[in-house]
DNA sequence: GTAATTGCTAAAGTTTACTTTAGCTCAAGG
DNA sequence: CCTTGAGCTAAAGTAAACTTTAGCAATTAC
């Protein structure tokens, strides 16, 4: 019952997903969707391709890069729509990258909340603002709140 | 009493600030730094430049632009160290993103978390990630976690 | 059947934040 | 004095993620 109907030109698949045309050809080339050609070279997508497309852009605006996002669909199956065993997989991998850059902001804001009103600026003693002359040698730069 | 020695030509900066030569004289045309000239036309940088250069290393960690980091030093007086109060009102605004940024991150996260397990890649009504025909037909897509 | 729409490709352009290169000039040390 | 090392400029290169353009071909709508 797989009629040729069932199949998608690039435009629609452009109005269910929110995403430009251009967009979409882009992410072919660098390997997120694999459309059929027709004959003629025209590309049709299947439904499950949307939900694809859908899932690369809630991965990249959870930060994820392009690259990562093609490893993380290289685990899925191609053709059939993805179960809910590899959505639940991809979730809790999401959950952790979520948890972790949380984790990371907070102790950045606790850090920085530490010196309000300090007025480091103007001292040479300040952990999070001031490369004193160990750290510059070493050309480390300001990285107090990142690596600490 | 400010003697030519107070000031520094960029490879000290380089050193103090532990950024590359390159990428400082990239700041100055940015308008991030304004060192004046010798006579033959080398830079030569204030004490306060490293610190303002800090500012931008530490402002960019966070996530600021360089653009944005640009506004914010318009704000600080030129010449002079920044006061206390300089850095008090720079580290609340710091504050506040920061603040924004994790709520957001939570936000998403524990709309993750209701999706884990839902299967909802395989059903047509997840408000996480199934744009279905109105939304998609306003051309809308999967920003479900980002807008909601 | 023909015009308007949609699609195609390849290549170049865009933005951000820099680095690299080429070709010179300055400045400091012996 | 003369050789290095440091500096200078302008322009091009880089990476990511796309968009835009140019010049055509295929489809769809009337």
């Amino acid at each position: 019952m797989r009629r040729p109907g069932d199949m998608l030109p690039i435009g629609r698949i452009a109005e269910r997903t929110g995403m430009a045309v251009s967009a979409i050809r882009y992410y072919e080339a660098e390997g997120l969707v694999h459309p059929i050609r027709t004959a003629a070279g025209q590309r049709q997508f299947r439904r499950s391709d949307i939900r694809r497309l859908s899932f690369v852009k809630i991965a990249q605006e959870l930060g994820f890069s392009l690259s990562e996002i093609r490893e993380e669909m290289a685990k899925l199956p191609e053709g059939r729509t993805p179960t809910k065993a590899d959505w639940e997989r991809i979730s809790r991998r999401f959950r952790t990258v979520l948890d972790q850059r949380i984790d990371r902001l907070q102790r950045t804001r606790d850090k920085l909340d530490g010196c309000i009103g300090c007025g480091c600026l103007s001292l040479k003693s300040c952990a999070l603002y001031n490369p004193d002359d160990e750290k510059g040698a070493r050309g480390a730069g300001p990285r107090n709140i990142i690596d600490g």
